[in-house]
RNA sequence: GGCCCCGUCGUCUAGUGGUCCAGGACGUCAGGUUCUCAUCCUGAAGAUCAGGGGUUCGACUCCCCUCGGGGUCACCA
């Protein structure tokens, strides 16, 4: 067998979002899969749409989720340069091969000429085809002028890794563009090049080129290229489609999840999941298991939506999965302004009681507030409080005397606390429901909160008791 | 319009002729875990397998038709 060379190999036009990362990712899985190589290679000859800073863009998408190119871009390779604008040479050299093969001509009309002819196809309700109007005698091709593909439309059929086996008949088949007027290569042709000159083994793209595969089977066999494996990928849908599930994708930016503090390891194993399953019931795979356990056989048919709930709930499974000293690190950028005061250990201990609950880390500043910084009193937290409601604020006030005697006493640990307030419980002869309510609301004016020992715990005496006697005057 | 692809719970999916009156996960709902939020545990609802015909002793699985969705028909990729 060859060895495996995948690439992905997308154009400089602006932000990717999910569903063409997930292509890359698959290329990557393949790659890493069969010890092959990744290649990621700029497809950047359409100069008009380029979009400045979407190769940078491409990189980072890749480097924040941890996936490697072993070529391409940036990193050089045997095949340099990996940007097809830096390819032009070999594109003509190859175009000149097909020229004197017989099997490339100039395009003598105008973009109008040709744009007439689309419209004549169109009122015929017929598919255009520019060989219909092929040119007898074409001029002699130079670059400038731009060149077509003279194709031998045939029937094909193909095997697809992923859609099985395809077919198509010659009416598909036309002559398309390989150089534009601009000299610059289309798509349709310098991929096919590089593709070859890279010895790509695998070509793996959205399923929105299978339509056009036979015209790459064509041009494949006028070069006497090997075809490589082909597998298109189906696309990724928006999550609310609703009865309209129309418009492909429409997925955020990659970028954007990580800067909303999704974890790598969430995001790899959630897009990996859009589409592809290993056959078992596992849901989290680790990128060493996806890399053993991913083959394009496996991925799905049909297109798949973009699901947040989803994500939410697995990036949460992999921010209970990590230690909380590593989780720190990592959640560096996403801390309040106010809890620029506190120390890393105090920060780590907050995260420690948030990491339960947290589904990304944007949500770090609404959930920690109360732990930096005093919150606003907000009587209706006392008054709408369902078990509350029933005592006056002397009862309640009386029960926050009583409380605040006895964690005056206390040295603050969690274990301390917690036998304290259980004996609270006896002494007063309350319900947790509402002892600790009153005390929870008095000490952090906040809807939720962790546990109330270990928010307590955390919080510390002096802060504790500071607002336990502010809340006091306050009700 | 021509050609091509797709169609299992709301969502991601398992399923390759019988073990499926269809399994798992997310979400939803209910209950439990000394307060809230979350976690965790238990349970429930949720898919006439797009519809209709075949083939077969037997079909989600094979064939045909219909419907629905998507892609493509660029000097864009």
């Amino acid at each position: 067998m060859k060895p495996v060379r995948t690439r992905f190999a997308p154009s400089p036009t602006g932000f990717m979002h999910v569903g063409n990362f997930r292509t890359g990712l698959f290329a990557w899985l393949v790659a890493r899969h069969y010890g092959g190589t990744f290649i990621l290679r700029l497809e950047d000859t359409d100069k008009k749409r380029e979009v400045e800073g979407s190769d940078e863009h491409i990189m980072k998408c890749f480097e924040v989720l941890g996936l490697a190119w072993d070529e391409g871009i940036k990193v050089g390779g045997p095949y340099a340069p990996y940007r097809q604008s830096e390819r032009l040479e070999s594109y003509i050299d190859w175009a000149r091969i097909l020229v004197d093969a017989g099997r490339a001509y100039a395009d003598p009309y105008t973009p109008e000429e040709v744009e007439a002819f689309r419209e004549e196809a169109q009122a015929a309700k017929k598919p255009f085809l520019y060989r219909e109007h092929r040119p007898e005698n074409p001029p002699k091709w130079k670059p400038g002028m731009p060149l077509r593909f003279k194709s031998d439309p045939k029937n094909y059929e193909w095997h697809d890794a992923v859609m099985g086996d395809l077919h198509a008949g010659p009416e598909v088949i036309d002559d398309f563009i390989l150089i534009k007027s601009d000299g610059f290569p289309t798509y349709n042709f310098a991929h096919i090049i590089d593709d070859h000159e890279m010895q790509v083994s695998h070509v793996i793209r959205g399923q929105e080129f299978i339509a056009s595969t036979p015209n790459y089977l064509n041009l494949y066999e006028a070069l006497d290229f090997e075809r490589p494996v082909l597998a298109a990928m189906p696309h990724i849908l928006k999550a609310d489609g609703k009865k309209k599930m129309g418009k492909r994708d429409g997925a955020k930016d990659v970028l954007d999840y990580f800067r909303d503090g999704f974890l790598p390891e969430a995001m790899v194993n959630f897009i990996s999941s859009l589409g592809w399953n290993d056959g078992t019931e596992q849901e989290i795979f680790t990128k060493q298991e996806l890399i053993e356990k991913f083959s394009l056989e496996r991925v799905q048919r049909s297109g798949a939506r973009f699901d947040e709930d989803r994500l939410h709930w697995m990036n949460g499974v992999w921010i209970r999965s990590l230690n909380v000293d590593e989780l720190y690190a990592r959640s560096r950028n996403f801390w309040p302004k106010s809890a620029d005061a506190y120390d890393d250990a105090y920060k780590t201990r907050v995260l420690g009681l948030l990491q339960e609950r947290l589904k990304y880390f944007a949500e770090i500043p609404a959930l920690s507030a109360f732990f930096f910084e005093d919150l606003p009193v907000d009587l209706e937290l006392v008054d709408k409080n369902k078990q509350l409601k029933k005592y006056s604020r002397d009862e309640l006030k009386s029960l926050l005397t009583t409380a605040q005697a006895s964690l005056e006493q206390s040295d603050f640990s969690a274990a301390d606390l917690t036998e304290r307030l259980n004996a609270l419980l006896d002494q007063t002869g309350q319900k947790p429901g509402v002892l600790f309510s009153i005390i929870r609301i008095a000490t952090t004016w906040s809807p939720s909160s962790p546990g109330l020992a270990d928010t307590l715990a955390v919080l510390g005496k002096d802060i504790s008791l500071r607002r336990l006697q502010a809340s006091l005057e306050a009700l």
